[in-house]
DNA sequence: GCCCAGGGATGCG
DNA sequence: CGCATCCATGGG
């Protein structure tokens, strides 16, 4: 056990295990807010605020029992760190991300968000999710929670485009109107190859986004969402194993990290993002 | 003005 | 099939 809950607040005192900066900071998501080293989260209509205080970390939200299960609190990663650690290439990577782990977040949120993720800078997609849960989403307390799927179908294109979404507007608009309850129940209980089958059949999901989907929102091991930044990584220390183009590279890519894919993707994609002048040429 | 951002859809051979 | 091209938009 990673955690303790004491006073209706959780706390974890090993760093190793949970950096707030490093899981926040890393791409997996986007509404999220870091001032004065306070966080805050958002999640559906969840928020917790997440304070580091002499290596003590405390997670305080009015719904502990989500956080703990978004934040993947009953794993402990020590022995996927032991796993991860033997793949010499990736040692940098673990110990500037030390403490990063792999949220576990709502299907329709990551749906949307990395639908708008799409050629895009983190920057204006986070944008974009706030001002969409803004005018959508029901107002709690002092933030607005991400739209339900009701509220989500009832926006038009062009709410999509004043969002900032540019052409990605339409993509999310005719992926919406085939969502129902009853789809998101289903894919519960597919496997992996249907699930990712019937994300990239909708508008706006291709390989790359399905992905991330599979990873953030459906908590699946064995993805390796490869973006600009992973296809510089590639370019520049996987040079041997030739690649087409980034199919290949993914393929490759899970055939060396197996179950680990996920999360050494998350490893690399902080690291080189983080550090990219003085590590990727090409 | 150019290039880039957690790429996908489309059309052409 | 593989591949080139287009697609909005804000920032560097």
């Amino acid at each position: 056990m990673i955690y303790k809950i004491e006073k209706n607040v959780i706390i974890i005192t090993d760093k190793s295990q949970f950096d707030i900066n490093h899981i926040l900071k890393c791409g997996q998501i986007f509404r999220y807010k870091i001032e004065d080293g306070i966080a805050t989260v958002f999640s559906l209509d969840k928020k917790a605020v997440v304070k580091t205080e002499n290596g003590q970390t405390k997670i305080i939200s009015s719904d502990l029992e989500y956080f703990v299960n978004f934040f993947d609190l009953n794993n402990n990663y020590t022995n996927v760190y032991n796993e991860l650690t033997k793949f010499e290439f990736l040692k940098e990577s673990i110990i500037f991300g030390k403490g990063l782990r792999i949220l576990k977040q709502d299907l329709l949120e990551s749906m949307v968000s990395f639908i708008i993720s799409a050629n895009n800078n983190i920057k204006r997609i986070t944008n974009s999710l706030f001002y969409i849960c803004e005018h959508l989403g029901q107002k709690v307390d002092d933030y607005y929670a991400f739209p339900t799927l009701k509220a989500l179908k009832t926006a038009s294109i062009e709410f999509f485009t004043i969002a900032g979404l540019g052409y990605r507007a339409k993509q999310l608009y005719a992926t919406l109107q085939k969502l129902d309850a009853n789809c998101l129940n289903d894919f519960i209980k597919m496997d992996f190859a249907q699930k990712q089958k019937w994300l990239i059949s909708l508008s706006g999901i291709g390989e790359k986004v399905s992905d991330c989907i599979l990873l953030f929102g459906d908590n699946q091991k064995y993805v390796f969402p490869v973006d600009t930044w992973i296809e510089k990584v590639y370019k520049n220390n996987f040079a041997q194993i030739s690649a087409k183009n980034r199919f290949e590279m993914r393929k490759n890519l899970i055939k060396i990290f197996g179950e680990y894919s996920g999360l050494a993707q998350q490893f690399l994609f902080y690291y080189y993002r983080e550090n990219n002048k003085k590590l990727l040429s090409k």
